[in-house]
DNA sequence: GTCTATAGAAGGATAGAC
DNA sequence: GTCTATCCTTCTATAGAC
């Protein structure tokens, strides 16, 4: 009642997702009630219902929203005009640490509740997955045709290139030893000899 | 009763592990009851907790030994001679992938489900993965150190090869275009490019 | 060593008042 | 738009029979 005035549902379904992205990243999707998200939002659990049909839904749309987050910033950072010295290959990596950094609960639920979400739902998060990964390979092929890379295997670099960015998440600290951009430039040059397979031949016993 | 004659206390308990491990993996520690464990294993709920005394210890218990398993076994491995044109690395990264894949639902697991062990079984199960993670640093700096490797950093490397091994569990499927030996040759070959920095340097614009 | 039965707590979701 | 109250289900863990 006294509440009322304050109130206003697009706050509230917001709200809504921050908290249950939150807690889902702490606990797991299945171990967090209804009741525990409404106690972190502020409101009694029936008026949650409000704002997702279930549970179920409320997982999705977490991860279907971080996907298409996901793959619209790469779409506008990759649209702006790259300075002269700067690669493709260079402006991925900053941009996939940056942003998965700035977003560790949200990429820590969709790597791991995948296999909470009904098969439809699965389905979709995964060919989302599958386009991004697609376009580090895009990246990488071209890469290898224009004789800037020398690739061990184009999928499986790209596979091996994604898990070892994404992995800065489970360890990074904001009061680590390294700042965000040393870090980016230290997995730069992890890429950079990991596409360089001919160099790596060279140094070969 | 007809029962009896069959059962064994051991066998019990290993069963209980093996179906709590495959459950754990595919749905999660805390969307798995102990009755669907206790379905799994051919017994009725109550009988399970002759075996462990409740459900986080299962929990515990199963990501301990996976922990012991994993040094016990690199322990083994590299206390094996070398065949000469072998590097420790390669013997680490064929040793890494081929573990780790014979054990996807416990290594799921390993990652998956810390955040549900209580504090203390936390601590110590972390503790065992940074002593893995201090042997393959220990390899690099060696490396390093005899002039084969060049680095752009050592915690890091170390950190980027695990996650990128690792990660080959969550694509890799018996049926695939690629055998173990293969994807094998194809990390070894990756890694031997992330570690060496000064030729990949070379190849740059 | 395993079963049945159950205590006691907590879960998701809904109904109806305000 | 939110609350209170509640239904019904399911959970972990224990007690006691066999």
């Amino acid at each position: 009642m006294a509440r009322k005035s304050g109130s206003d549902g697009k706050k509230t379904a917001q709200v809504l997702r921050a908290a249950a992205t939150r807690l889902f990243a702490q606990y797991g999707y299945a171990a967090v009630s209804m009741r525990q998200i409404a106690a972190e939002v502020g409101v009694q659990a029936g008026a949650l219902y409000l704002y997702t049909p279930d549970k179920q839904t409320l997982l999705f749309q977490i991860m279907d929203r971080h996907m298409d987050d996901l793959l619209q910033a790469w779409k506008a950072e990759s649209e702006k005009p790259l300075p002269v010295p700067t690669e493709r290959i260079e402006q991925f990596v900053r941009f996939h640490i940056r942003f998965h950094l700035d977003r560790v609960d949200a990429v820590f639920i969709a790597y791991m509740e995948l296999r909470n979400l009904e098969k439809e739902n699965f389905a979709k998060i995964e060919a989302k997955r599958r386009q991004y990964e697609g376009l580090l390979e895009k990246i990488l092929a071209d890469g290898r045709d224009a004789g800037r890379f020398n690739l061990c295997d184009t999928k499986l670099s790209a596979y091996a290139i994604i898990a070892m960015l994404t992995g800065v998440t489970t360890w990074y600290r904001n009061d680590g030893r390294l700042s965000v951009d040393k870090i980016e430039e230290i997995y730069l040059c992890m890429v950079r000899g990991l596409v360089s397979r001919g160099a790596a031949l060279k140094n070969q016993s």
